[in-house]
DNA sequence: GATGAATGAGGTTTCATTCAT
DNA sequence: TATGAATGAAACCTCATTCAT
């Protein structure tokens, strides 16, 4: 029957509500700060019924996460289909990321947010450590290829991964940016500083 | 009389104690899962000694913030007295940074944690911010001097700070360093990559 | 037309199905702590249901009582038509009793549970009353006839009703037996104390 | 000093004064449909300050369990003190309960209740448990002792304590009688059947 | 100066019940 | 007949802050 499967389809858009709701509200006002009561009055929902979709606030912040960050990767594997050249594909991580950051500004916010908590880091954020350990090992073996292209120093590749992480990082974290177009300047100096450092050509 | 004396230098002494609890609390539990019983008893105070001495928890965070990035920029402007080179001088903020998160693991976590606190940042944080932005006039001062004296290249000095302060700061929040020696190595590499990129030399 | 029959039969056979997930839940968990979901989990239905069937939880722990104790009443009434001997038929009781709480634990666990709840007391149980008066007076008419047959002391029937009943309904209080045959010898053993006492026979 | 003394007192008082609002209102509504917010009105005192003094709400019910329990075990062993005949203290442990009954009804309603609650039971009742089970072996003890004196017949001590311990509670659970004279009527004839059983003297 | 005691305000969560389908 | 979805009401508990001493 038609019934299930609109049926079906309408649960997953109020789930996608309560989501965006959830996202909305921690980043204005932060996880800690953030009551279900608001993220239930931004939604227009009853508070109850977002614990009929969550079990509970963790969770919520979790799924939240979650999507966010399946976003990001879906954006950035959609990316890379189309490039070759490690280098290019390097560059391509802070250019998605600045999209993201543009349509998205909150999600890096709130993920770092919650990286630094001590108490959630170790009960909700940890459940997510498989799927970006995942994702960390496509950026090391990035890096590795790069590597044996012989466009990287030999450097160690997991360090690199951290160091470029925390530079695309970094702009979510001071960016008072809001057009996409300014985002992307700033990565672009970003890869810039990351591949050429920002000592001049020395010029004899 | 002495004793006046005497008293100040005790509540002086009273005031740090609680200072220090109150970090190690603060980053122990995070700044909204830390109750000021958790810091009475760390501190071995009773709780409302804490209000005799700040006036309150926000006010508590401001003041252990404030001491720490004193402490920090304390160190680093003896560093650069000794210093003249440009160069030298930005290099020594990243290892004074690894000293100071070998010795004080935790301020710098509070401080970002904060910093990504929308509630918080426009309260507390805001008043550290003239002393931030003060300290950020030095540096950027610094990279026109660098630029000056051309060891970097013509890139926007304000820029440059945000991205050489993430650097630094991804250490803490990355920060599974325990050893003064690692940070160093890490501080090295980062230095390196800032400087040079990851871009091998051409040979020809 | 047998499909009203048949209709009628599996309506039964639903309604029976919910009766006996709800005490199962209701002995697991305790009544209070028992929610509609667990039982309708238990039952494998929709929450719904279970309201389409019983007007409220209340109701259904009504239902669930009743349906108990008929049962035992049922299998003790069965009992007493074979026997004559008032003796025989006060023994009777405890017994039935033994098989009663070895088939179905739950049931005067539930029962004393909800006696001793105050509230529920006034509203729910209270309408079991007119159930359990009736099969009293049973009881009391038993401890007459054992009186007039001369094998009870003069005592107030209604006194020993409620003592004997008490001491079975220990069994269920402290009813840390599994098996059949150890309910019965306690059984057994309370049968013996309360015709003849713990004092041991005079010889002389 | 004066001083700390007499907040000592006050403090044991308060707290008093929250087991004895606690003790009647779990009694008045049952544990589980007594809130929080109903004992704080009845103590006359602000939510919040219950939790200043007991945990958590299964602890202020361990506690006044506890101090019901200590209540009648005094003045049991206060009794026990006084006498030397086996029979005379097993008789006056009934006695006993019965004014304990009768003066503080709500006691042992409450310890039975929760007795049944299979949740609470294995969480906060279990921790009274060493202390029932200490005053368990001090009736299997006298029960040993009367064996001894022969005046009782060889059954197994443990049972007896548990049967005659139900015969007392029993009082409790069906307990209508609200004058000290009916229950202590009530407790000599539950030792005369205790004792001497329902069956008359054979007269030959 | 120092603190034990008290609390109001607010947070998360549970749950019986209803309603549209 | 059966149920998924939604929710108001109420429960437990925490915590920054105050106040009397």
């Amino acid at each position: 029957m038609a019934k299930a499967e609109r049926q079906a389809r309408e649960k997953e858009l109020r789930r996608n509500l309560i989501l965006k709701s959830a996202l909305f509200s921690f980043a204005k006002y932060g996880y800690h700060k953030c009551s279900m009561d608001l993220i239930a009055e931004e939604a227009e929902l009853g508070k109850s019924t977002i614990y009929y979709y969550f079990k509970n606030k963790d969770e919520l912040l979790l799924e939240v996460l979650k999507s966010g960050l399946e976003g990001f990767f879906k954006k950035l594997t959609d990316k890379w289909a189309e490039l070759n050249d490690p280098k290019e594909k390097i560059e391509s991580v802070s250019l998605a990321a600045a999209d993201f950051f543009a349509e998205n500004p909150d999600y890096f916010k709130l993920y770092l947010y919650l990286s630094l908590h001590p108490k959630i880091k170790n009960v909700t954020v940890n459940s997510l450590r498989p799927f970006i350990e995942n994702k960390n090992k496509l950026f090391v073996k990035l890096f590795k290829d790069a590597r044996k292209a012989g466009i990287i120093k030999p450097m160690p590749p997991k360090n690199l991964v951290e160091i470029f992480g925390t530079l695309i990082m970094g702009v979510g974290i001071f960016g008072h940016y809001k057009r996409k177009a300014d985002i992307r300047k700033r990565m672009t100096l970003i890869n810039e500083i990351f591949f050429e450092g920002v000592t001049p050509e020395k010029e004899d």
